[in-house]
DNA sequence: CATCGAATGGACTATCCGGTCCATTTAATG
DNA sequence: CATTAAATGGACCGGATAGTCCATTCGATG
């Protein structure tokens, strides 16, 4: 349960062959694919076992921490998947058009996600006890907010959003509205709120004809 | 495990007498601290069973229906208190003080929350098989918005808000804001989402002057 | 082909914990 | 004071599951 080394996460493990590293892969893969569709409070490490075609030695081969570690990297694959899924517009944002484009890539993405958050699961599962849980999350909106505030700054250089905003400011609203519109939509089902954050959100952004 | 009985919340239980509803009232209050402090994923009813000073029996005389349905009782009390930390300024918010009283009210309540949100801890722990709480939390954002949808409508009223904006579509951005804001915080410990997010949603809301 | 470490298989253990059961005490009511 | 139902105490059970251990296979390298 403790996990007492801070690192043994993306470099220090200990000389993985192709092989290795495939099955690593599938694990990770594997595991979060069972907790997407059943959740993490009713993924044990046999289910995990069985989907990923794996043994339990395996399991502890890869993961010698226990399953937290194997939670922590199926959280970390399930944070870049975010971004990714954002891509390549969140790069950008740097006209209107891209920026509508995005907007309406961040609405269908939740759509389709529906009620389950992966991440949002497995975060408050894991907890404060393992630190670095919390280092994926803080990494993953320094990025969101970054490539949002870049756009904005972007465009302002363009005469495209009004000079008067603070880019900063701006990029972090428009970062709590997406969270809170996402967070809604788990209980509501609907993606009303997401939808109102950030379109009032680009309104503010609006220069004043 | 399984929630069948639909009800069982509230009204219908069966003849609590005075001694009785104290202790229930006592296992729910003991069990929303002790959750608080650890979180859900590391609360056993035998923790339970010691902060509150009740046998195992207890526990289940009062929630028949065993953990879920006390979690569910933790959960309908957690989401009263949200509310009711932000009274009176939430139910009367007619004037721009008490809009920033409120303001300052919520900043505040969830500064002291700090990294830890029982009632995100809860949701996710029951998850999508026990409906009930779903309801719970879509209650709670329906007399939140509702409140802030008030005070918008009343400020329109008045004069003090313009007259141009969509009172419901404002009052989901702004709640989305703040529940971003909270999520935020949950991750990084700063406020800082939750004050960019409540003030860019107020500043849209001001009238051209 | 021999060797050695990595990769794999799977049985087994230890333990935690939700839930059951029955015995006993308390308290309200006639 | 008797009766009855609610309230309480706590031992016990059964299942689930994280983690261990050792034996076996695979594959790269000399």
């Amino acid at each position: 349960m403790r996990a007492e080394r801070t690192s043994a996460e993306r470099g220090s493990a200990k000389a993985l062959t192709p092989k290795g590293e495939a099955t690593r892969r599938r694990i990770v893969d594997g595991a979060a694919r069972v907790i997407r569709s059943r959740g993490v409070a009713h993924t044990s490490l046999d289910d995990v076992r069985e989907a990923t075609a794996t043994s339990k030695s395996q399991l502890f081969h890869y993961f010698p921490e226990g399953k937290d570690q194997l939670l922590l990297a199926v959280a970390a694959h399930e944070a870049d998947r975010v971004l990714d899924d954002q891509r390549p517009a969140l790069d950008a944002l740097d006209d209107w058009p891209t920026w509508i484009v995005w907007r309406d890539i961040v609405i269908e993405r939740y759509r389709q996600q529906g009620r389950t958050c992966p991440l949002s699961v497995l975060v408050t599962q894991l907890g404060r006890e393992v630190p670095e849980v919390q280092s994926i999350i803080v990494h993953l909106f320094e990025r969101w907010q970054g490539a949002i505030e870049r756009g904005i700054l972007s465009m302002q250089a363009a005469g495209s959003m009004p000079a008067s905003v603070d880019a900063a400011s701006a990029a972090r609203a428009l970062l709590a509205g997406i969270q809170g519109g996402v967070v809604i939509m788990l209980a509501t089902g609907s993606v009303e709120h997401l939808e109102s954050a950030i379109d009032h959100s680009l309104d503010a952004l609006r220069v004043a004809p």
